[in-house]
DNA sequence: ATTTTATCTTGACGTTGTCAAGTTAACCGA
DNA sequence: TCGGTTAACTTGACAACGTCAAGATAAAAT
């Protein structure tokens, strides 16, 4: 995360006026708070306030309470994409990356609740806002869509795209089910890796050809 | 402005000090409100303001801000269930049920994105603190239930349960990304409906057997 | 008619996001 | 080295918000 400044008091000399790498610091804190309490909780005043600056410090780094938060969801983007490729087996078959890829997904959710709350939520979705945010969007997206191409060699382009829209809706309601909690009362955490491969798998036999 | 008119039911007189019916005047504000801007621009104050009362006025027939909305998410869960219900043909095989219930739940969520998003909000989700919402909650996962327990006449009961949790992931994973926008790049609304009804039906055949 | 109760109001407090204006210190060309 | 530009940070202030307490009003119950 932070290249020169570990956490927020060693940073370069300790009664410096300036911090020396406030942002990262304001979007470590940021995380934290978002993980362990929710986004929603998270105020700027507060987190100004743990990095040990003024209130109005972070308006220097951020337009915004709101670009503080897309930040701290880009980041997200980039862990989700990050875990899900450790996930994946590149020698293996397209159809078992398929797999490897929508566990991973569902898994990063389970392991991120609130994170993944925030990265969905709909503030912050305006597209052309954050460029940074649609950008970490769409790089954690490529990999489905590689994979699902590699899964279809002789479709068309509308069929691809389809086909891309049935697996992530998927795998997206698994995991917006199991952050609720609401799936854990029909279906156990070890089942969900089979039931991702069973529903992925129904899906190019049925609904593509 | 300072008074409200009966625009719904048999208020009382209205220039009175009293407003006669002001729990609905609040819950019905909030949801226009809701429905056009977000729930995130609803503010007490506002609503108050909107139904002629004064700011405090509200916290005689809600204990909080939360429990304003958590209503209105719970009306919300009730004309979901009417939605599905008035898609289902009664007469028709239970495959086809479910995808009816399938296309009208996303449909709903096409329909009233907002509200949608209010209803699947982690906010109001604390099992027991909104029991009226719990329940319409309830009510709304019922007719799911229900017609895949008829489409599995022989299954055991994990079975069944397995078989709602992945239907139910495949539909809401569709409504989310609709609402969000993100699949209208992929897979356009008119396809939406064979897409349900593809994917539920490859579910039958691969996941449970 | 009097008491009780439900409803609504004003006043106030603490918190928040945000801006404006001022301060500090790092940097950069001479 | 010096002086100026600029980025980083500060305090002060403001409006909006959620919420509570205490008082006012009217309807209902006795």
């Amino acid at each position: 995360m932070a290249q020169k400044d570990q956490s927020e008091s060693t940073a370069k000399l300790a009664s410096s006026y300036h911090h020396g790498d406030l942002r990262s610091a304001l979007l470590s804190h940021a995380s934290r708070i978002v993980e362990a309490d929710g986004p929603e909780s998270v105020s700027l005043r507060g987190i100004a306030k743990a990095a040990g600056v003024s209130r109005a410090a972070p308006y220097h780094h951020f337009k915004d309470k709101r670009a503080l938060l897309a930040a701290v969801a880009a980041s997200g983007f980039r862990q989700l994409a990050a875990h899900m490729r450790s996930k994946l087996d590149d020698e293996a078959a397209p159809r078992t990356r398929l797999d490897q890829l929508g566990f991973g997904y569902v898994e990063f959710s389970l392991m991120h609740a609130e994170l993944f709350r925030l990265m969905q939520g709909a503030d912050y979705r305006t597209p052309g806002e954050f460029p940074d945010l649609d950008a970490a969007r769409n790089e954690s997206a490529a990999p489905l869509i590689e994979t699902v191409t590699a899964c279809l060699p002789a479709a068309s382009e509308a069929t691809i795209r389809t086909a891309c829209a049935a697996a992530w809706s998927i795998v997206h309601g698994m995991a917006q089910l199991s952050t609720d909690g609401r799936i854990e009362n029909m279906i156990s955490i070890a089942d969900l890796q089979t039931a991702v491969g069973s529903v992925t798998q129904a899906l190019d036999l049925r609904v593509y050809e």
